[in-house]
DNA sequence: GCTTCATTAAACATGT
DNA sequence: TACATGTTTAATGAAG
């Protein structure tokens, strides 16, 4: 049998070459495939049924019964057989609108992407029945009715035996997106009765959407007339919710495979295409940026003076980060917004798929300068690094900047007296610079209410808190994911894309959760800080620092000193004892 | 067109 | 004096 490809490999190609593939892209990729492959499965029932039906019908023929009561017999069976046929549509349907009604498919009338064969349509199996017209079997309506086939749980089709013949394909767009007002989330009491009307799961197009009736209802409340009548809560109703379950998860199993499936294709071509990648001659940059305390403009013979063609990763992970492309290559210039900033890849992931990428090609790094420098600070053991260190880091891991020094050094210096998410902090060594996570994940929304503007800009204030225990909170941060056994990017979790996705997803999860679970001071133990030894911390406010009327406050500068949070942010009235100056 | 933000450039201060 | 470090301001362009 012609089956329809679930993807073809020039599909899946035309996918990948998709640089970015947004999460929605995906999930309608797996809808489809998903959907083809019950195509698939309903057409190999089919197939499996003529094939059954011709058998019998030789054996009849054998048998050599008479011709007016085969005929007869002919057809109430092929009458038999045409019901099973439709209530097989039927049944699609419903498959069909309980992804609908999740969510979890939405089918457009103009969507563009892999051809998707209209299944209420497609699977009229005209030739089937044209088939059946030429053979002549014994087989009993019930026969077909109840043989489950492949992994379809069909018993629907023995529960909902009710449904009417002459049920026709009633499936359309404009019904099932009514039907995503979705059965899981009811609605509201508050809302109002035209909406509840209109978003009725069951009710759809004057038609009774409960699995297998389709009973015509004028209006709504007839409609509710008729659900509480034919659908109360016996023991068919409740058979018939029980196989609806079991439709879902069927689905929904099959879902979670298919993603497997996609991830692992995904992860075998990446890892396929960063394989050559091991450059048999790696620039000799690492080493001496980290001897050579004026590092910063590494040895011109060592520097690709043209923009290298590295062999780059040429499949976007679909799950979080993003992995270098090849137009993305030509991204060379200034870039004005960071697409992972914008898109919330987490940075650690990005670099750590393309490290090899940034390291050897003169790339932009599609990241700020703030995420970079955050970056490098918390990759540092100790979670804070010297001015110089920094640098380091930079020409270190990124090829880009390893010219053009004084530019990017002196961004990277503005970048940290400006943003308030780097603090400084003075050490007997000198100082160093930390990241104040609240602070990051703050500012990283982006989302700005133009109303809180009127809170003047600017001035740093140097405020000397007192203590060694002025411990910014990324350290507790840290000390916490590390007690809830979440890896920390190294370098050792590089080899892992996926791992490190996952770690990095995870720890911006919980950076979210612990920002929340912190926000009432209660676990700032000075004990884990690596930081001990610090003395002075400046806290600075950021130009852009609204009043913020929403979102978690800032405590890291202020929790040492009093859980009652000045919305002020006047850090400067905050007790300032024992000044070390 | 306005606002916000990131980037870049530059001036300036301070310390070594 | 030169340089590194740090702060601040301003201009510019991208994006929303």
């Amino acid at each position: 049998m012609m089956t329809p490809q679930v993807i073809t490999p020039q599909q899946m190609q035309q996918i990948l070459q998709q640089q970015v593939l947004t999460p929605q892209q995906l999930q309608v990729l797996l809808q489809q495939q998903q959907a083809l492959m019950l195509q698939q499965q309903l057409q190999e029932f089919y197939k499996k049924q003529q094939e059954q039906l011709q058998i019998q019908l030789l054996q009849q023929q054998h048998a050599g019964k008479q011709p007016k009561e085969q005929q007869q017999q002919v057809a109430t069976q092929q009458l038999a057989f045409q019901q099973q046929l439709l209530q097989m549509q039927q049944l699609q349907q419903q498959h069909l609108l309980t992804l609908q009604r999740q969510g979890l498919l939405s089918i457009q009338p103009g969507q563009p992407t892999l051809p998707l064969q209209p299944l209420a349509q497609g699977m009229i199996p005209t030739e089937l029945q044209q088939l059946w017209k030429e053979v002549t079997g014994s087989h009993t309506a019930d026969d077909v009715g109840c043989n489950n086939h492949s992994t379809l749980d069909l018993s629907t089709t023995c529960v909902s035996s009710v449904a009417s013949p002459k049920t026709s394909l009633l499936l359309n767009h404009q019904a099932s997106t009514n039907g995503q007002a979705s059965l899981l989330t009811p609605k509201r009491e508050s809302a109002s009765h035209e909406d509840y009307m209109q978003n009725h799961p069951l009710y759809g197009h004057g038609v009774c959407k409960w699995p297998g009736c389709e009973a015509v209802c004028e209006d709504f409340p007839s409609f509710l007339k008729h659900l509480n009548s034919e659908h109360a809560l016996d023991d068919r109703s409740t058979a018939q919710c029980r196989v609806q379950m079991q439709v879902v998860q069927q689905l929904e199993l099959q879902l979670s495979k298919d993603k497997d499936r996609l991830q692992a294709m995904m992860t075998h071509l990446h890892v396929k295409s960063t394989e050559p990648k091991a450059s048999p001659q790696p620039l000799n940059l690492v080493s001496s940026v980290t001897l050579s305390k004026t590092a910063s403009e590494p040895s011109p013979q060592s520097l690709p003076h043209t923009p290298t063609t590295p062999t780059t990763p040429l499949t976007p992970l679909t799950q979080g980060p993003s992995v270098i492309t090849t137009t993305s290559i030509h991204n060379v210039g200034p870039i004005r917004r960071r697409y992972s900033d914008k898109y919330n890849v987490p940075i650690s992931s990005d670099i750590a798929q393309n490290q090899e990428f940034y390291k050897n090609a003169e790339v932009r790094p599609p990241f700020t300068y703030a995420s970079l420098i955050r970056q490098a600070i918390l990759e540092s053991p100790e979670k804070q690094l010297t001015l110089n260190e920094i640098y380091n880091w930079f020409t270190r891991m990124f090829a880009y900047f390893r010219r053009n020094a004084a530019t990017w050094k002196n961004a990277v210096r503005h970048n940290l007296s400006l943003h308030k998410c780097f603090v400084r902090v003075e050490n007997v060594k000198g100082a160093v610079w930390t990241v104040d996570e609240l602070e990051f994940q703050k500012r990283r929304p982006q989302k700005i209410s133009g109303e809180d503007r009127h809170c003047s800009p600017s001035l740093i204030k140097n405020i000397h808190t007192s203590h060694a225990y002025c411990t910014p909170l990324n350290a507790a941060l840290q000390a916490s994911m590390a007690e809830n056994s979440i890896p920390l990017y190294t370098t050792a979790s590089m080899g892992n894309p996926a791992l490190t996705s996952l770690a990095s997803a995870m720890r911006e999860e919980l950076n979210g959760v612990i920002e929340h679970g912190n926000s009432n001071g209660s676990d700032s133990s000075p004990g884990r800080s690596p930081m001990q030894a610090m003395h002075h911390v400046h806290v600075k406010e950021e130009p852009l620092d609204p009043d913020e009327n929403e979102g978690p406050l800032s405590l890291v500068t202020t929790a040492n000193h009093s859980p009652d949070f000045d919305p002020d942010r006047d850090y400067e009235d905050e007790p300032v004892n024992e000044d070390m100056e």
